[in-house]
DNA sequence: GCTCAACCTTGACGTGGGTCAAATATTCGT
DNA sequence: ACGAATATTTGACCCACGTCAAGGTTGAGC
């Protein structure tokens, strides 16, 4: 029995679309590992050596110039996939967000199994193509949107995307209490804003009673429908 | 003999992994398509009805705001795939922005012949995960850098990119002069920034020097290494 | 409980690029 | 070639957000 028979990602990362036969392959040519928050698993612009499925945890993707501004273009949550397999070197950097454990692989041994599973590509194409267009979106808030308008975007988007993964049930309600798995330096390279313009954008819709901020991390949503509204 | 025999695509598109008998299949489920600059092919949050390959011309992805605002999130030339096969929504509009030649498909039947051609799905995400990394590099663009570096880097970007493509070979040295397939408008939708902004801009490297201008859509690169510093 | 180091908030101020308006340049139809 | 429509440039102005500089908070280690 392979430890991925008790994975809590099992039915939901790539590996769902193996049978049992092929999830015990795969795992033998894997390993679990754990990464502390702040700890980097692959760095912009090296060749593309491992690839891997989050099982816990958060990471984020990030490019930054030579001058030291940063961005961040992705955020991994459990069961998402992240490196670049097939060949070319990696374009960012992936760091942990939180404390994370990943299922990692080295990227060639990877792609030879993804080659002889075909069924494996595709759900990595369909993933890959969700990505794309999740991607593309953001790219309008980025290009566009004013910074009132990204913080609250920001945080509509948080209090979707951090429902716990209650098995794969697609109809989750929306939190309306989240804490937060970002500092504000990092919500700051998430919407290309300074930490003070977000400090100040949080403050604002505190003061105007849309959202509460109990305490750092912590944010209460209480006027939903002003929070969409300020999202533009 | 189909048509495919003497497109001048069928050895960069994704067509290129099939052989002669899968290319006239895959022929008999498509049709070929003129559209003029301007015409749209796909409308942002429509159903997937459509997919394409790009023959000749260029195309625009976009999304906007109910308000207006419009962003271009990524630009189609000759052998790139457009739309969105299996399954969800469209989440991007496609149009043309010069006269443009398409090889189409009803998502359906691409999606059923992809699931049985492995190979194509492969070389199709191999193109997907490339795209998404120029998405991503993208992003840093529009969120970090100054309207100026924008405008360099763009200018440096058409002047790879814009290289006839004679055969597959990709070494290819960039133009040191081109006619840009853009309007002022449009290049200010690529780079979020407003046409002013970008006309100031061009103005400015004008005067400086580092490009001549001899007509509206005509660019001159006089002195790379000054648009390249430009460029950040 | 105290200290130190992050982290966050707040304020004052300057500026890059948006907005509005008008002048030119180019294209197109006749 | 002429006039209308469209695209681009240029100028004046202003404001949202970045920068710089203090304070406040929070929490980990002692």
């Amino acid at each position: 029995m392979s430890s991925c028979d008790t994975c809590v990602v099992r039915n939901r990362a790539i590996c769902a679309v193996l049978d049992s036969k092929e999830v015990e392959a795969l795992n033998g040519i894997g390993r679990r590992r754990n990464l502390e928050a702040g700890e980097a698993l692959i760095w912009e612009g090296e060749e593309s050596v491992l690839v891997a499925n989050v099982i816990e945890g958060m990471l984020k993707l990030s490019t930054g110039t030579e001058d030291g501004r940063e961005q961040i273009v992705g955020v991994a949550y459990p069961s998402d996939f992240i490196g670049r397999p097939f060949g070319a070197r990696t374009s960012h950097s992936v760091t942990a967000l939180t404390d994370a454990r990943v299922c990692l692989f080295a990227r060639k041994d990877f792609d030879r199994f993804a080659g002889e599973h075909p069924a494996l590509e595709q759900k990595l194409l369909r993933r890959t193509l969700a990505e794309l267009d999740r991607t593309r979106d953001w790219m309008l808030l980025l290009a566009r949107k004013s910074a009132e308008e990204k913080v609250a975007t920001f945080l509509l988007e948080m209090s979707s995307r951090l429902v716990e993964p209650g098995c794969e049930a697609p109809g989750d309600k929306p939190l309306d209490r989240f804490d937060l798995p970002f500092s504000r330096q990092q919500i700051g390279d998430i919407l290309g804003l300074t930490i003070e313009t977000v400090s100040r954008q949080m403050t604002r819709l505190k003061r105007d009673g849309v959202i509460g901020l109990p305490n750092r991390r912590a944010v209460e949503i209480l006027d939903r429908q002003a929070l969409e509204a300020s999202a533009g």
